[in-house]
DNA sequence: ATTTCTTAGTGTTAATTTTACAATATGGTT
DNA sequence: AACCATATTGTAAAATTAACACTAAGAAAT
């Protein structure tokens, strides 16, 4: 109803793996639908594909309009094309990754939507059509892209601590790090810039906080300097 | 004609990026069109999908179709949906790459084409669409894939030399490699099978064959070890 | 105010991996 | 027999990675 006057295409949707860092563990974003044929269970976002919009934009669009989500970093994962991953008819899907801090994004159910919650990963097993499939891929894609991309900080507040970001790190690739050596290899990148300032209201040694140099960052990527966790 | 009949999903296609090795070089396979929108124009062989058949399934399809290219290895890179890339109406396209040993493969144009043959990739430059887009894409992410899977062997004879092959990492990822330290690398990994048999026909001192050990990558791949060139 | 608890912060050494580099071997051609 | 082209092979220096444990700071509890 909210889409038909809209001119979208029916074949074609995209489907949004939302990863977010709470409690220090990765977690992913989940919505319940209104409506059949996933009438009232947890589902990835998704929605079809306007005429008239990129699918980038179309990913964009359909995480606002599920779950009030804006602004964040996107990827695009993989197609997925099974003959019969949508019951009803043949709907190709379009997967997206997308990273944001669960802080600063306060999850509102749409107009087609009951809920919208978080949860760790692991705890997804048994979503509709081919969900825990994307899920699963995108989770790889990120355990790949976050070694060679300085994404991780898509996850973190502007300011965040070593450990913050060490343990963030562990729980995308989920190995042990040694604190000494990640410290070691994360500032020789060059890409963090340490403040003046630390943490707050902790009954403990308050860390440094760290805030991540975009601007160096832009520069190194367009020289084509690289780098690896 | 050939395709209406069919039941084609009108607004999704594929095309792919063949690669080939051929005169030490990487070269690409580009298909001429009958028909309009692209008739006579050089491109990449793509087609739209059918009703029931998967997205690979509908690459297979259509490199046979195209060119008579059969039984190869594909992998998905990205799905390319601006408004505008295809002037009649909104098609969205998956772009597939593909490796083949173009001895393997005798090139036929299909129904619908009037030619095929291999390009050197630096002279492909002006394709319709964003064909030229595609090709980067593809380039870039088999010069990723190269380093982490042996997806190289994909583009050789069964029997090959350690040169053959060294001169088909250089081409790929552009860069000149040390002789010694690369025959070092690639046997550590012990995926290849010394043969008793050696080059034929060469005015020089010939070189050792060596095939390619897939049980033992299998192996590989199943218990999670990794690779790296 | 002393002790306790929790996390922050830091350097060195051994092991491994990567890089740089050149002489001899083989077999065909002249 | 000399020549030519490519094949084949090892070592040492440099760089990177991996392993490892103590002191510092600050709040809380006594």
């Amino acid at each position: 109803m909210s889409h038909t006057a809209k001119n979208l295409i029916s074949n074609l949707s995209v489907d949004c793996v939302v990863f977010g860092f709470r409690n220090n563990r990765l977690e992913v974003l989940l919505i319940k639908r209104k409506r059949n044929p996933i009438k009232e269970r947890w589902a990835l976002p998704g929605g079809f594909i306007l005429a008239d919009e990129t699918l980038d934009d179309a990913a964009i669009r359909i995480l606002e309009e599920t779950s009030n989500v804006k602004n964040i970093y996107l990827e695009q994962v993989h197609t997925f094309g099974a003959v019969n991953r949508f019951p009803a008819r043949r709907v190709v899907t379009v997967a997206y990754f997308a990273l944001i801090d669960p802080e600063k994004h306060s999850l509102k159910p749409g107009i087609d939507t009951t809920d919208a919650q978080w949860f760790n990963v692991t705890e997804t097993k048994g979503m509709p059509f081919d969900h825990d499939d994307i899920l699963n891929k995108a989770l790889i894609q990120l355990r790949q892209s976050v070694r060679f991309k300085p994404i991780g900080f898509e996850l973190l507040p502007i300011k965040f601590t070593l450990t913050h970001l060490q343990t963030l790190y562990e729980s995308i690739i989920g190995m042990h790090l040694d604190k000494r050596n990640f410290r070691k290899k994360i500032l020789k990148t060059g890409l963090l810039i340490p403040l003046e300032e630390f943490q707050k209201g902790v009954s403990h040694r308050a860390a440094q906080l760290y805030k991540f140099d975009l601007h160096k960052y832009k520069k190194l990527v367009k020289n084509d300097y690289s780098f690896q966790i």
